[in-house]
DNA sequence: TCCGTTACGGTTGAT
DNA sequence: CCATCAACCGTAACG
């Protein structure tokens, strides 16, 4: 606690270039920066992940990668258990149960019958399958949007897509809801962020779903988890696929990548069902973080940030991790032909496609989106 | 020495 | 627009 070095550098000064914004946070007891409260960047995320596949240990990775153990601990756990190794949703509160829609319907009912109760409206709205009992608001809930919205009449029906997702249970609603005991099955509270090598999928043309409708999401940084352990190797050509990837996309080196860093995550969230784990959201927040952290403007940023040359001797290790994208990456874009099984990794409906990118956010979040990225997520409490 | 867990101080975003 | 609240964050320290 106390002994924080934090040297908040909260100004531009140093950060003369581009880089700069804000390029303030802490410096840990491994000598690694990091924000207090914000989370690690991706690339640095990536890593832990990397190096563990590679086997090496996950203390060894702390100590490389100058990130406290608890926190590679924490990303690997979760990789493991969610196959994503995007930090969970940020911020927000509850998954609003009265989403347009539902006050669409309450209005409804309340033209219908003006004398309709709260709890009547409640009854229909589970009745007609407008609310499942997880999201059916409450009657207080109701009688306040009889007393507000209803009341002085409002709320243009579009903004509804923005949490259809769960009540409609639109794409791949239906099949989240499925899933589990989740609370909140059908509310998209989450946000999802997609994973860095976005184009890498598209590109390749692997777009699998052609679903129209189903929310993309992203491809959370699944490799096959098929790992036996943390420290196993033996997935290697799991890992290969991964690495490809994201090589290919730290490999753009100069340009796109260290742009699309900062954009991944806004660019990338999309509801999706609750039964995805909710783990996976990357939002705003995401974005904002790796733009704060000292990023270089190219291609490895974060990372290389992150990992002075003396804690990283980048010409010891080229093929796990030589320090600049460059070395690290692989020329050999197989993920072309592969990106499908990534992409596929998780629950039905939740592929996004880099190339989409842009398209997603048209469809899921028109409302929000303008400046910032948006969607909710399925949060589960 | 390693690593899972958790208190803590912090940020974020919906309400 | 502000305050509140509940989610998440990574670090540091404990066991």
């Amino acid at each position: 606690m106390g002994l924080r070095l934090c040297f908040q550098v909260r100004t531009r000064r140093w950060a003369s270039e581009q880089a700069a914004e804000q390029t303030y946070g802490e410096v840990n007891q491994l000598g690694g920066v990091f924000v207090n409260g914000r989370p690690l960047p991706n690339a640095i995320r990536l890593r832990i992940v990397e190096l563990a596949q590679l086997g090496i240990r996950p203390c060894d990775i702390s100590r490389q990668l100058r990130v406290s153990h608890g926190c590679v601990s924490k990303i690997l756990a979760r990789y493991h258990e969610t196959g994503s190794i995007l930090p969970g949703a940020i911020g927000g509160s509850k998954p609003r149960v009265t989403t347009p829609d539902v006050v669409k319907h309450i209005r409804d009912y309340k033209h219908g019958d003006p004398g309709i109760f709260a709890w009547e409206i409640r009854d229909r709205l589970l009745a007609d399958g407008v609310c499942d009992k997880y999201n059916v608001p409450s009657v207080s809930s109701i009688s306040r949007i009889l007393r507000n919205k209803i009341g002085s009449l409002s709320q243009p029906a579009a903004a509804g897509l923005l949490y259809e997702g769960g009540v409609g249970g639109g794409g791949g609603g239906g099949a989240a809801g499925g899933k589990a005991p989740a609370p909140q099955p059908a509310l998209p509270y989450n946000h999802i962020y997609q994973y860095p090598y976005p184009s890498a999928v598209a590109a390749s043309g692997a777009k699998l779903g052609a679903h129209p409708g189903a929310p993309v999401s992203a491809a959370h940084v699944s490799l096959p988890r098929s790992w036996p352990s943390a420290h196993s190797v033996s997935n290697i050509l799991g890992i290969r696929t991964f690495l490809d990837q994201s090589a290919a996309l730290a490999g753009t080196e100069g340009s796109p990548y260290a742009a699309k860093m900062e954009e991944w995550p806004s660019a990338n969230r999309s509801a999706f069902p609750a039964a995805s784990q909710g783990v996976n959201a990357l939002d705003k927040s995401a974005s904002e973080t790796d733009i704060k952290y000292p990023q270089a403007p190219s291609g490895l940023s974060a990372v290389s940030t992150f990992l002075p040359p003396c804690a990283y001797p980048t010409s010891s290790q080229p093929g796990v991790y030589g320090g600049p994208a460059g070395s690290y990456l692989s020329p050999a874009h197989h993920w072309q032909t592969q990106g499908s099984p990534l992409a596929h990794h998780h629950p039905p409906g939740m592929a996004l496609h880099g190339a989409e990118l842009a398209t997603p956010l048209a469809f899921k979040h028109p409302t929000r989106e303008g400046s910032r990225e948006g969607s909710s997520e399925s949060g589960f409490t």
